[in-house]
DNA sequence: TGGTACTCAGTTGTGCGCAATAGAATTGCG
DNA sequence: CGCAATTCTATTGCGCACAACTGAGTACCA
């Protein structure tokens, strides 16, 4: 007989490891980043632009593929452009759309970076059966709320 | 043979997942808590201090129990007071040390945060297994990173 | 063609998260 | 006791995340 009561307690468990989680991985994020001067989210909008081999991608598509809305995107690429890894365009087509694209300074940053992955790779646990499953797992529930829960 | 470099790649995926997963149960929380104006890490402190039968915590306690800093907690705290949820004290054995604890109106409303509970299960996936599965997992990536990564 | 609905980026305001720092209280040690 | 090191909370400053909103530009359609 399924303890109804315990496995409804452990969604709540379940939050909040992911949200204790995300936190030491910003962290660790952060302490590996710092040489470049880059938050999280700069160095995805720049690892984004770098694997799409120059060509630019549009505010909107960024925040697609990072699931972020342009509250956070609009300072975030200002901020990089100022600082000269990125450039800002508006779409001659549709005025409306902002481009972004590296910069040559940004695609030597993006080159720079590969540093980063491997860093990475020696502070994570080594299983990788074990983050396999984990990335598996994550993106089934990722995807289970994308279609359930939220607009 | 195993693919070393694809292997390798998987972390800034994981990453990226756990990131993911977490903006979007923030959402989830932030939308389940809104009837009652709080927020998700609000809604933990609150339950935390409910958790534990009206006896007050620490603010450092609270900060070792969630792996916040005071830099969060304080003003958290602060605006929990303000609106007559907590009740901040000097300690009077350590005057360095503040104690929280709910007042009548913050043990009321942890009453009926047993809703959240509810509906937050009804969002959530349902399947048990994966769930028990998924919460080990990120408690063994926690734990690791809380061994060897940070400070 | 005129107007209405929609799309896209940007702005504003609020709160979280954390590093760095400050300052008061306590502890420990000579 | 006196003083240095430590502990604990609070503050400041910065960037992220998001809701709500604005305004410009575009598409559609009667």
């Amino acid at each position: 007989m399924p303890d109804v009561g315990a496995s409804k307690a452990l969604d709540p468990l379940l939050c909040f490891a992911v949200y204790s989680l995300e936190r030491r991985i910003g962290r660790l994020y952060a302490d590996l980043l710092a040489p470049w001067r880059l938050s999280y989210t700069q160095y995805l909008v720049v690892e984004m632009l770098g694997a799409n081999h120059g060509e630019p991608l549009t505010v909107g598509e960024l925040g697609r593929l990072l699931d972020l809305d342009s509250g956070t995107l609009s300072p975030l690429v200002k901020r990089l452009e100022a600082r000269g890894v990125v450039r800002r365009e508006r779409s001659r087509d549709d005025e409306r759309v902002v481009t972004v694209a590296l910069t040559a300074a940004g695609d030597d940053l993006h080159g720079e970076l590969g540093e980063v992955q491997r860093c990475l790779a020696e502070r994570l646990p080594p299983d990788r059966a074990a983050a396999g499953d984990l990335l598996a797992r994550l993106r089934e529930a990722n995807d289970y709320l994308a279609l359930h829960a939220d607009a």
